[in-house]
DNA sequence: CTGGAAACGGAGCAGGCGTTCCGCTGTGGG
DNA sequence: CCCACAGCGGAACGCCTGCTCCGTTTCCAG
């Protein structure tokens, strides 16, 4: 009923975001298209095919890995401590970004890419919002912090993964421990 | 004895650092050679003459910034409260990255640029150092809280410039509350 | 005032990017 | 098995960048 296209297309648009996937995560989103082409094995034409603009490409990869913060601070709900769940949101956000350079440009590019996941951070905001009423609740916050807070601190973190690879890791680690200390009671 | 030069080179040379300086410091590093002669008014032979290359006229602006911070660390040294010492540079470096978008590509961007302010860095990271230890001898700092916390406190603050304008000022200036709090016993 | 060196401006070059065009290839329904 | 056509690769286009070349203008010492 589906298969309108061919199964050597299919594959290839597989391919094709596998590889731009594995590049955008390493060197960033500024691999040139070229570059993805290669990596999947086919050429730009075939790319341009599937992905009628580079953007659309960047999109369809950075919706994956928005989803998946979105996804574990749903998990983090489910969490019955509350400082360890928001706590647990943030690590584990540093985590992320210490592996996937793509990631922080889905939340700190220019409009144009980032535009496309509001629905996806309303999503991420609303279940970051009821973990710090919780949090809050059970007094482990310090007095003023709200839901803005904790995501400024989430975005200092993201924003970090400009510097030179060699250090980010230690000075994102740094940061998030800084945030939780700012944010605890 | 040392005017080797013409007068009119001395202050095309003049206006043209004047000109990178605002495009910079309003339009990010990023500017075109082309505009930033442009702005100055004169050709773009005239700015490679004085700046046989992009890199040397970008390192020529950001000297004067860098030192700026050295300069504000130092000056914090002769306060007598600690505490204000160490918060005032964490605010005062907050608001110099409001308002200027080249400062924080000084301190990130890749080796090539950020490279050529080792020593710079070092003094200002020697400055730092007094204020933290007069800081933690006052009993002011969270246990653990050491100098290299407050920098990736800074960086992670400088690293926010890079959101969209509109947002960028609010979000700095929580973080570096956020930042403050984290360090403060 | 004048001439030659210093300084100028903008067209032009090389290279990288996103994107398109088009002649060929190989898949899969009949 | 076969051939129409979906799908392919890579050369080529247009644009933007940093940077250079060279004929022309401007300064200023004598």
């Amino acid at each position: 009923m589906s298969q309108i296209q061919r199964a050597d297309a299919r594959s290839n648009r597989d391919r094709v975001v596998a590889a731009a996937r594995e590049a955008f995560a390493s060197a960033g989103l500024e691999v040139p298209m070229r570059e993805v082409a290669r990596r999947a094995g086919v050429g730009v034409a075939t790319l341009y095919r599937h992905f009628p603009t580079r953007t659309e490409l960047v999109a369809t990869v950075l919706a994956e890995r928005v989803d998946d913060c979105t996804v574990q601070v749903r998990r983090a709900l489910d969490d019955p401590d509350p400082w360890r769940a928001l706590s647990g949101v943030v690590r584990e956000f540093a985590e992320r970004q210490i592996h996937d350079r793509a990631l922080n440009e889905a939340l700190l590019g220019p409009g144009e890419v980032s535009a496309a996941f509001q629905r996806e951070r309303r999503e991420h905001a609303q279940a970051l919002n009821v973990l710090v009423v919780r949090a809050r609740a059970a007094g482990v916050l310090r007095d003023g912090v709200d839901a803005d807070d904790v995501r400024a601190g989430l975005l200092a973190i993201a924003s970090l993964r400009r510097l030179p690879a060699a250090t980010s890791a230690r000075v994102i680690g740094r940061v998030a421990d800084l945030v939780l200390a700012g944010i605890r009671a």
